[in-house]
RNA sequence: GGACGGGUGGGUGAGUGGCUAAAACCAGCAGACUGUAAAUCUGCCGCUCCUUGCGGGCUACGGAGGUUCGAAUCCUCCCCCGUCCA
């Protein structure tokens, strides 16, 4: 019991407002937040990425966002790491940690960690891909049957971004996916996660998500896009492979319709949160609260919450 | 008033006698996912019943009738919509 400090985690779909439910538990509790989303991780990509703005972080220090330049490629594992360097900094300063996840592979990543696995490696998935690109769509999924089986019933055929990793995996550690797997993760240690999830009815949720789409064209994320492009980023970039980047990047071409963009982010931006639902309903140990986060109501069930932990 | 064209499941839209509960796409729902994860991939999608099976029943292609063993598909009348001619 002893030596094990509260880590306060906020998750949930976009737009359900965990970014202000952190920060007003943060003012309630000491906090920082340390936010858990895999695209603000990138410089320069603000607006639709949803930072919140400095004047808007009411003194709360916001950690890990802006690490990365957008042509380079960040990872889970990556993410693991500095945020137990922001911890442990935390720990130190006496501050009670708030993570607001909405990228569930990286809170997993962060809280049970990853099992002992190569890390990506450009030149053999550079190698794969031109292979698959000559011997047809389930090439890949083949080879993979051949070097490990097991994860190759596990992957469907059609999905040849797992399949290339579990074959980069078995050609960089020389064993299969079980093999590497078994040897179990690597759990955040020092801490005790108190975990509140945020589900606000469909309904509303996708109202809210348009509203905040069209607040962010008022706020001027086209102009940001504009600017992205003229900076020379190509569209290869990973970040322009972020909800909405590509759209506003055909818009400013006359490739579509600002109502045709509009529309299309909307729609991916739905089926985003439904997939982020999808994830975090299997998280373990959730106090679901079925408001948005700015409510007064989430906000005192959030504090009753991480009272009854004792924090 | 006349001449054409058309009315199909939540939407768009294919289907011109059986293999059609009806292509495809969209929307929607559900799911998978341990280093690209706002990514990538999968399933369901008229209603209903169960012994959950390439199972049974019911309803469905504007409406009403008819032809046929069998109709979204053919015929008749009617109602709507679009374009054109008066």
């Amino acid at each position: 019991m002893t030596g094990l400090a509260p880590l306060v985690v906020i998750l949930g779909p976009t737009a359900s407002g965990k970014s202000a439910l952190g920060i007003e538990l943060a003012k309630k509790f000491n906090g920082e937040v340390l936010v858990c989303d895999s695209t603000q991780i990138y410089k320069h990509f603000d607006v639709g990425t949803g930072k919140i703005p400095q004047h808007e972080q009411q003194g709360i220090a916001h950690h890990l966002v802006d690490l990365i330049d957008p042509q380079e490629i960040f990872t889970a594992g990556e993410y693991r790491r500095r945020a137990e360097t922001v911890l442990a900094d935390l720990r130190q300063r006496g501050k009670l940690p708030i993570v607001t996840a909405g990228t569930g592979l990286y809170l997993r990543a962060l809280l049970l960690g990853l099992a002992d696995t190569p890390e990506r490696s450009e030149t053999i998935r550079a190698r794969l891909r031109a292979s698959s690109e000559k011997h047809g769509p389930t090439h890949l999924h083949r080879v993979l049957a051949r070097l490990d089986p097991q994860s190759a019933a596990r992957i469907n055929s059609a999905d040849e971004q797992k399949t290339i990793r579990a074959i980069e995996m078995r050609i960089l550690a020389g064993k299969t996916v079980d093999e590497l797997f078994a040897a179990g993760r690597d759990p955040l240690p020092g801490f005790r996660p108190v975990k509140i999830g945020l589900s606000p009815p469909r309904e509303l949720l996708y109202t809210r998500i348009h509203q905040r789409i069209d607040a962010m064209m008022q706020a001027g994320w086209i102009a940001e896009v504009a600017e992205l492009v003229q900076q020379g980023i190509p569209p290869e970039a990973k970040p322009f492979q972020f909800i909405g980047y590509s759209d506003w990047r055909e818009y400013l071409v006359g490739k579509i319709s600002k109502d045709e963009a509009r529309n299309r982010i909307q729609q991916s931006t739905r089926r985003f949160a439904k997939r982020q639902l999808t994830w975090f309903r299997r998280e373990p140990d959730v106090h679901w609260l079925e408001g948005f986060g700015e409510s007064p109501e989430s906000f005192s069930a959030a504090i009753e919450i991480i009272n009854s932990h004792n924090c």
